[in-house]
DNA sequence: CGGGACATATGCCGGACCGATATATGCCGG
DNA sequence: CCGGCATATATCGGTCCGGCATATGTCCCG
């Protein structure tokens, strides 16, 4: 899965900005199973229009820099769906935090105390988030779909957090040296 | 989270190849939130050896390409440790079928029944790769902590799946158009 | 009323990283 | 005996992230 894909994805919806596409990886609803940054989505869209799959327009604000807006064409259309029936590539997940967490018995007990919390804030946070999203009901059933598989997973990793960091922080070592921190 | 510090952590355990850490990587017990490829982990490995946190020693054998296994450093360890105090940077989970499953509706049944059950078997896969791993016991509590953490995620992911893929079929296009197969 | 933080908006660049490929070797099955 | 597979190291092209530069206007605080 590609930021070209990705885009077209959202311009599918309704036509947008590089910086609103953004925006949506990173607060929209779907925010959680994609991401992406300007530096490739800037490129992408630029490709996107040599190849005539979206069009752009420069719309000029009072207040604010001008913008270019992004439509998909039909052909853009086209390509998407077939990108979506071509091979679609693996699902990814990357914990630096639970990295962290296998060696907590080699580490001070207040660093893991304090990263445990953080974690747990993280994930009480992106699952309201995703409760809120729910809620609007502005979607359509197949992003409900994906919206509540969301929850579903969401609900049970901060619940387990929650009821088990405990231990964690038990695990770690008691007593941190004194001399060697920082 | 670099590979670099994936590296360390795992020569932190005991001495491995380059291609055992890839190993351990794909298939390992961990392999659920940690990943890295070969076209990574050589260049990561040797400049560690340059900066003096690990060390090399080729060993031949019989029947096989003599391999160069690596051991880590006091300078490594500490390093490490060092390392996991610092920021520590955001989980990251990207899901390509999730991106494929909000345009349900504009994809034909047949591909999204079939996606869905590869999606389905896969996470029986490693749902079930990860209770193996759990029975085995041969991991440390922080280890355990860890392990136990995926399980219970796992099992949620792997039942809503199994209960609500149907729905998802549902919404996809009844009828695939015939001619623009392909 | 000046200045700094923040939001909008586009774009570039260095470096990290993935995936494919090259190279070498020996095993095993058809 | 030949192709495929497993072991093992290494490189290379291309993609992508994160930080930075740039431009402009608002809003709040002192």
């Amino acid at each position: 899965m590609n930021v070209r894909t990705l885009c077209l994805s959202i311009l599918y919806e309704g036509e947008a900005t590089g910086y609103e596409i953004r925006r949506l990886c990173v607060e929209g609803e779907c925010s959680y199973f994609v991401e992406a940054s300007f530096g490739s989505i800037y490129p992408a869209l630029a490709r996107l229009e040599d190849e005539g799959l979206v069009v752009s327009r420069t719309e000029q604000q009072s207040g604010k820099p001008a913008k270019k807006v992004y439509s998909i064409t039909d052909q853009g259309r086209t390509a998407f769906a077939e990108e979506l029936a071509g091979p679609l590539g693996e699902d990814v997940f990357r914990s630096p935090f639970l990295l962290f967490a296998r060696f907590a018995h080699i580490l001070p007990r207040d660093l893991v105390e304090a990263r445990a919390n953080e974690y747990l804030e993280k994930h009480i946070a992106d699952h309201r988030r995703l409760e809120e999203a729910f809620a609007e009901r502005g979607s359509n059933a197949a992003d409900t779909w994906v919206i509540n598989y969301g929850r579903a997973v969401m609900e049970v990793a901060e619940r387990h957090i929650r009821s088990h960091m405990h231990e964690l922080i038990t695990l770690a070592r008691a007593e941190p040296k004194k001399d060697a921190a920082e």
